[in-house]
This record gives structure tokens, C-alpha cells and sequence, in this order.
DNA sequence: GCAAGTGGTCAAGCAGCTTGACTATGTGAC
DNA sequence: GTCACATAGTCAAGCTGCTTGACCACTTGC
């Protein structure tokens, strides 16, 4: 199997796991939905700063924020300095909802150690950094 | 940056790089069709195993054919031995443009060892070869 | 203080997928 | 044989998530 191959098999994986383990821990969400969370996360965002995360337009951006918000994961809050621009911001069923995602995350690699061992799964990372571009994650197919 | 964002993030980079090349090669494709030819390559399928292979209903695996079958990429023969299915092959175009993504791919592997060296390289292969899936190659988000 | 730029939303359209219904062909029990 | 059932594929309608285009509110710079 080419490396490309495995690559994207692994990627997938990964992808779908955690996504399984968000909805068994009771969260209804979409892949890309986390992509918005890990840039919502630490001090939120401005819908234009999402659509740029994600690399789409603002309008589906901002869709997709009305949809978070719906489901009660985030809130649009004033801007402070400019009354133009919105603050969304997770709420606190949004940050369970991201550590949930992080618990998935942690399963799937505690698998990996698994298999490779806590050394191999090091270099793994270490490699994959220096080859990763430094832009924002965003969904790619 | 964690293990699993520098993962995706680097699957995404290369999805990208291999759609943008084969794209930049004069082939007007998604990366859905990537998958979908990953399969066809060999012998041919039939729409059942393509959808099966892609994850997705029967009936969108074959609107996808219908696609292929339009520019020219793919077309339908019947399948030998049972008159309900077809075999979808790919035409002299498909294949050239099969060979197009491979030299895609085959440059930003290139792109990776420039930075890691070929033998990390294939340290990188054979660990992540350990740790993905066996199934089927297929778009997860 | 006015022209141009920026943040955000509304509205309409489109692409790619879904579910449901259907035809044609193959399979197996009797 | 034949008749019920399973399977390959398509047609049709609908939904969702994105797009483009238009617009308003606010900010910025001359």
C-alpha cells in the first residue's frame, strides 16, 4: 500500500472514530462542525475568521454558526470595539462537546500506542509535524 | 500541535496538492473521483462495489459514473455472465488521467522526502500502514 | 463628512447526496 | 417448470451544505 494511500486511510479512520465517539458521548454533530470548534475554542471567533478557518465563504460560515448556535454548542455575542463584527463564542454544552471530541481523539491514539508503542507514536507526530503545512486544518475533499 | 491534528492536517494537504495536480495536468476531476478510479483501475467494478468502495447509496455511486461517462472518463460495458450488471472500466482518458494523480502524488511524496530524507520516509509508511484500516479508501467528512 | 472598505446577513441557486419506488434479471425451494 | 424472493441498476423527488449576488450597518481614511 503506497504511503499516500495509508496516509489518507489513516486520516479517514481517525476522522470517523472521532466522530463516532462525539455521538456516543451524545453530541450531534458534523466532522466539520470540529473543525469550528478548534478554532472557536479558545476565545472565539468572528464569522469571518471561521470562514477563513474553514475555507469556505462567510455566508456558509455564518449558517453554520446559526446551526451551533440552534443546537445550543455557541452563542453570537457583541464585539467589543466594533459594532459591526459578532464574537461567537462555545457555550458550556459546546465545551463538553470539545472535550468529548478530545476524549475520541485520545482513544484513537491510545489505540495507535497500541500497536506502535508510546516511542514509535512520538516519532510518528514528530514526523508528520514537519511535513505538515502550518495553515489552518480545514476539511480538504 | 497534537498527534491527530498534524495527521489531518497533513492528509489534507496532500488531498489537495493531488487534486490541484492533477487538475494543473488538464483533468477536470474532484477528489470523490480519485477514490472512485482507485477502484475502477484494476479491472473495472460495477456501480454496487463502486458505492460500497465510496461509502455512499448505490444510486449516487451511479449518478458518479454518470459523470465519469459524460467527460469521457469511464464507460459502461456489460458485465459478462449476468445481464443485470455493467462493468464500468476506465477509458484511455481515465487512465490517463489515473496516471496523472500518481505523478500528483509521487511529487509531494518527493516534497516529503526533501524534508525527512527516504529513509524516514518509509519509517512514515510503515508505521502508518500499521495503524490504518484495511477497508476501503474512502472520503470521511 | 463622504467615499471606500469591512463584518454580517438575506435570498436564490446549485451540486451531491439521500430515500423511495420501480424494472429487469438472477436464484433457489418445491 | 414456476413462483417467491433477492440483486443490479435506474428514475424521481427531496434535503443539506455550500455557492454567488445583493444588501445593510458600521468603520476607516482622506
Amino acid at each position: 500500500m503506497a504511503l499516500t494511500a495509508v496516509l489518507l486511510a489513516a486520516a479517514g479512520d481517525l476522522t470517523r472514530r472521532i466522530n463516532d465517539g462525539v455521538e456516543a458521548r451524545g453530541f450531534e454533530v458534523r466532522p466539520a462542525h470540529g473543525f469550528a470548534f478548534t478554532r472557536l475554542a479558545p476565545d472565539g471567533a468572528t464569522v469571518t475568521d471561521l470562514a477563513t478557518h474553514l475555507g469556505m465563504t462567510k455566508q456558509a460560515a455564518s449558517q453554520l454558526v446559526d446551526e451551533l448556535v440552534r443546537k445550543g454548542y455557541a452563542e453570537r455575542r457583541p464585539y467589543p470595539g466594533d459594532a459591526r463584527a459578532r464574537l461567537v463564542v462555545l457555550t458550556e454544552l459546546g465545551w463538553a462537546c470539545t472535550r468529548a471530541a478530545e476524549e475520541a481523539a485520545a482513544d484513537a491514539v491510545r489505540a495507535w500506542v497500541d500497536v506502535l508503542g508510546e516511542g514509535e507514536v512520538r516519532v510518528l507526530r514528530d514526523r508528520l509535524a514537519r511535513i505538515a503545512p502550518y495553515g489552518p486544518i480545514r476539511p480538504a475533499w
